[in-house]
DNA sequence: TTGTAGGCGTTATCAG
DNA sequence: CTGATAACGCCTACAA
């Protein structure tokens, strides 16, 4: 009943020593767990501990040993489902490890990251989880691993920086995407992807060629509008820059402007890839405010197998990743390099799917304003 | 070029006292910006620290001071959009403040939940945010305040705890959205919640009366149970038992089943309200499985504003809280209790508001099997 | 087996 | 204004 007014005070080794009578010494290996004691030492000593309500200073051990079993985890925004997800992923691999993580948002700025990254190296964490806003601009990752703090990258590759990296084959999960659009008679088919304002991708054509090239740093956007530019190439179909539309990343209101401007076109594109799951919602309610029925007017493929698409109607066909897995292996990773794993760094490529549903069907004589060329 | 090949230990003040010819003391007062330094020593100190690339240790920084400058959030699930959002909003004061903020997810297992508190405490952490799995065992969130680490709760209030919570009028909210049912001429009305299985609501209704009766603890789901009893009640209404269907949090599929056979009653409830986002979900897809027509056959009203509830056809009506403002809140007043404000502790209750969309609509005489009674 | 002493990197205290 | 020194809590040599 009778607590102190100030705080408390948390016992030490020292208190828990004197408390029961012997060294600090001894205290110290009975309450940490190593060297010998004798059994009637380790009683005294555990029950003063267990009365004074002693509990180990972990910051004090840091100190001492090195080791803060803390990682950190730096992402372009937790709210964001993929982020969410991954960095449950990550947080279970770490207490399977027994340790904790520390999240930081970066707000995908270039400049919140590299505090952050700084942040937590001062704070000692033993490894980073990071999704790189910047795929040049990548210093503060190097000089972390110079420390000798191992980084892994999620969700994105930096071909210059020697880290491992989870990921997915952005280029071929597009590619698969519109092929599926292609086989079922799609000719004339459109493309939303966010893209960075400041670094976005350019469409080339060049000099006496009909060819189209996307020059971007590798950010998923710009290689899965690379697979969409490939699929088209597959079947000889040019793209059009018209058919081409970016927004800025993680602004809905914009993707849904871009997508309406998008069908606003005559004639229309008969199906529209989008590239990432903000475009898929925004493509979603563009389509529904043009009052196109979907797939008759129009066939929509989505990224990203979030909830809402099975709801619905129809349900969105999507390219699906697995952020939980690449949560987890992105961990698992990291707590191998903390061990001391020092194999070449690896790049880890998760498996994508495309899930048909009831968004995409076979073109419609009415709306293929244009036949196919061939 | 020459980087050392075992990952060059970061310098510490001395490294940069003797770099500069300093003492410790000089070279510790420049680079923690404390105490009195002449000009000359400072940029020569500087100079050096720059040199060596210098970083304060923050792990003996907070050794000495006590300081950690982390607190911790525990949450039932991260990957769950409203702990989500919330962590967003905690991150983001965190950072306003210098801090950063330490992840664990609870699962909803106290055990977890109480070995979670532990380990942050051990971490010494300043201060905890806290989605609290049970509201009656406390034990490890007292003994967090005793040791004078502050707590708020988030989403939930414990009234045995002397503590500052953040969240919303639960049993209000939901009598908001009964009351717009029952404006709306519905006199039969479902209800659908998601309930910890190990302690489940007991609907008692005494002898000799028709009254029912709710017990159990204060958890937000039962306190919406008593919102919409209430509502009924105030149409002189008693609640049927066979129209209150549970599900384990969580646990969507169940939330389908629970509220496919609500829905397969004869006669079948003319409104249904989902009390949580997931029974929401598991309403709306039994409401198609049964092939109702929304809102002709069945009104719905939902909990919690997420995406897919405007995009489906119809939109769904929702009340709607604001997890992001919720989280923001809880640590501002974190922050107030780490500064030491000693005010007596305060239940913040945050707005919630009712969004009507086109899944509610006037009740139909064909879909009304029973009359009202009065 | 038990105890003593020193140090991890930083900051605070005290002299000079 | 600057420097030597002690201390935070823990762990590990080494000595007893």
């Amino acid at each position: 009943m009778a607590s102190n007014s100030h705080p408390a005070r948390r016992p030490t080794v020292t208190d828990v020593a004197r408390a029961a009578g012997v060294s600090v010494a001894t205290a110290g290996r009975v309450l940490g767990g190593y060297g010998k004691v004798g059994e009637e030492m380790r009683v005294t000593v555990q029950e003063a501990a267990d009365r004074l309500g002693y509990s180990p200073n972990v910051v004090a051990r840091s100190m001492r040993s090195g080791n803060t079993h803390s990682i950190g985890f730096v992402g372009a925004d937790i709210s964001n489902p993929f982020f969410a997800t991954a960095m449950r992923g990550i947080c279970d691999v770490a207490r399977e490890e027994g340790y904790e993580a520390i999240l930081m948002n970066s707000d995908d700025r270039l400049e919140t990251e590299r505090n952050a990254v700084r942040v937590l190296l001062d704070k000692q964490i033993e490894g980073i989880v990071v999704a790189p806003t910047s795929v040049t601009d990548v210093e503060h990752l190097k000089r972390a691993q110079e420390q000798g703090v191992p980084v892994v990258l999620l969700d994105r590759h930096i071909p210059m920086l020697d880290t491992d990296s989870v990921g997915i084959d952005n280029e071929a999960a597009a590619r698969e995407a519109v092929e599926h659009l292609l086989e079922l008679g799609h000719r004339r088919i459109g493309l939303l992807a966010s893209v960075d304002p400041e670094e976005s991708p350019e469409l080339v054509s060049p000099p006496g060629s009909r060819k189209l090239i996307v020059h971007g740093v590798a950010r998923p956007s710009i290689e899965r509008i690379r697979g969409y530019i490939s699929a088209l190439g597959g079947y000889r179909i040019p793209p059009r820059r018209r058919d081409l539309r970016y927004s800025p990343i993680g602004d809905i209101a914009q993707a849904h402007q871009q997508a309406f401007a998008l069908l606003g076109q005559r004639p229309r594109p008969t199906a529209v890839f989008a590239a990432d799951n903000v475009t898929t919602q925004g493509l979603f309610t563009a389509a529904r405010a043009h009052g196109l029925s979907v797939p008759g007017d129009l066939s929509i493929v989505g990224f990203d197998d979030l909830d809402w698409t099975t709801l619905v109607e129809p349900a969105v066909t999507v390219v699906a990743q697995d952020p939980l897995a690449a949560g987890r292996q992105a961990a698992q990773r990291l707590f191998l390099r903390i061990k001391g794993d020092t194999d070449p760094a690896e790049q880890i490529v998760l498996a994508t799917r495309l899930i048909v549903r009831g968004s995409t069907g076979p073109v419609s004589p009415s709306a293929a304003g244009m036949p196919a060329t061939d």
